[in-house]
DNA sequence: TCAAAAGTGTTGTGTTTACACCCATGA
DNA sequence: TCATGGGTGTAAACACAACACTTTTGA
């Protein structure tokens, strides 16, 4: 049996949910579209987990960032010629932070969750399936933390539920609640970004954690 | 590779929250402790959320119950001789149903989960994660109500939270919310058990189902 | 008639929602 | 001085938590 990690890398850019994918060079005919979740084969003594870490970095440059095993398809059709595993990740990529499209060759582009392409195999299925867990666990935990950069303001980390949520929030409601949940500190510093007061800057207390609320 | 599913299958017995194992006769030395979880081999062509079904039935003889993917183990020396990589499930057995000792000649026998033996490989630490998942999953979702037969009282549903909380609740309360949840509804009969006023029987309006609250 | 579990409402407390104006900056 | 987004409090609505007695049955 073949068994691969494929993740779906979720970012928020231009005001909207999207996923990077890689475009695949040979085989176009073969198992469906030609647009494919970055991912790979597990080596033969290698950790699941860390193959998914490794793929993650090699293929999209991206390090240090949240991973979370999704779920594992494993349906004897998905591949057309071989018996194939899939042990599915998600991740967050920081708003800011972009994938290196340059030192990929343009093989890498994010696409809006509204508009993706033609996709391999049943990437498309993985894909929904981890947009109904990130949607279901904002509601009861901190995750949406995780797409935000070292330091960052209030007002875009608000931006980044609205998108997500796909609705406006209270800007005053939201403060009220997030700072609630004592995981955010001031660094003491502002941000100046245009004609408008400048903007507090925000870090996680503990980075790399996901607390569950309420 | 070697893929396999192995299966927590929960109950409430006894007023505790307990999980089945089989003894392992060949072997038991090899890999840990004599108590292993249900669970075998992925066939070449199977399906592995079927495996899982499979393997339930075979093994226990429980057939439609409540059985969600939990999470894969894929460390590689997880097993001493193979590279062997486990899609693990859980599944909640209804209360008063009982796996059959009798046919399985006592090879499969039902342990409280705080007085389990040693076990077999990484077992104990996959009944850990699917403990974690099934208590964090009673405060949002209406999953606890499949551990429930086709007809129970709202006692016997109460004492069911309060096991796996380990706590007791508020007998007003408690049926107020599960009520107000809606996918209850009385079945018009009563249960005679003992000299005090009967109980209402009441089931789920849509049996498999588990839905998210709040 | 007694014991045992079933069943039932109200009140106070805390949480969530709705809502409008002033502040600091750059052009 | 004007446009732009940053920042702040209060009151009403609602949800949740605490709490005690009556009902029905079998022995």
């Amino acid at each position: 049996m073949y068994v691969s990690t494929e993740i779906v890398i979720f970012t928020i850019r231009e005001a909207r949910l999207q996923v990077v994918l890689r475009r695949r060079r040979r085989d176009p005919l073969k198992g469906g579209g030609t647009w494919a979740l970055p991912g790979g084969a597990v080596g033969v003594d290698e950790d699941v987990d860390l193959a998914a870490t490794r793929t993650l970095t090699q293929q999209t440059g991206l390090k240090d960032v949240y991973l979370e095993q999704l779920y594992t398809f494993g349906c004897p059709d998905r591949h057309p010629e071989r018996r194939l595993i899939t042990v599915a990740y998600y991740a967050l990529a920081p708003v800011e932070r972009t994938v290196d499209a340059q030192r990929h060759k343009d093989e890498l582009v994010w696409f809006p969750c509204g508009a993706l392409p033609e996709l391999y195999l049943d990437h498309g299925a993985i894909i929904d399936v981890a947009r109904g867990r990130l949607k279901a666990k904002l509601d009861y935990s901190t995750i949406a933390f995780q797409f935000m950069p070292k330091r960052f303001t209030l007002s875009e980390l608000q931006h980044v539920y609205e998108t997500i949520l796909g609705e406006t929030l209270d800007k005053r409601n939201f403060r009220k609640r997030v700072l609630s949940i004592g995981t955010l500190e001031q660094t003491g510093n502002m941000r100046r970004d245009g004609c408008h007061r400048p903007a507090r800057l925000y870090r996680l207390k503990t980075p790399g954690k996901v607390q569950f609320i309420k």
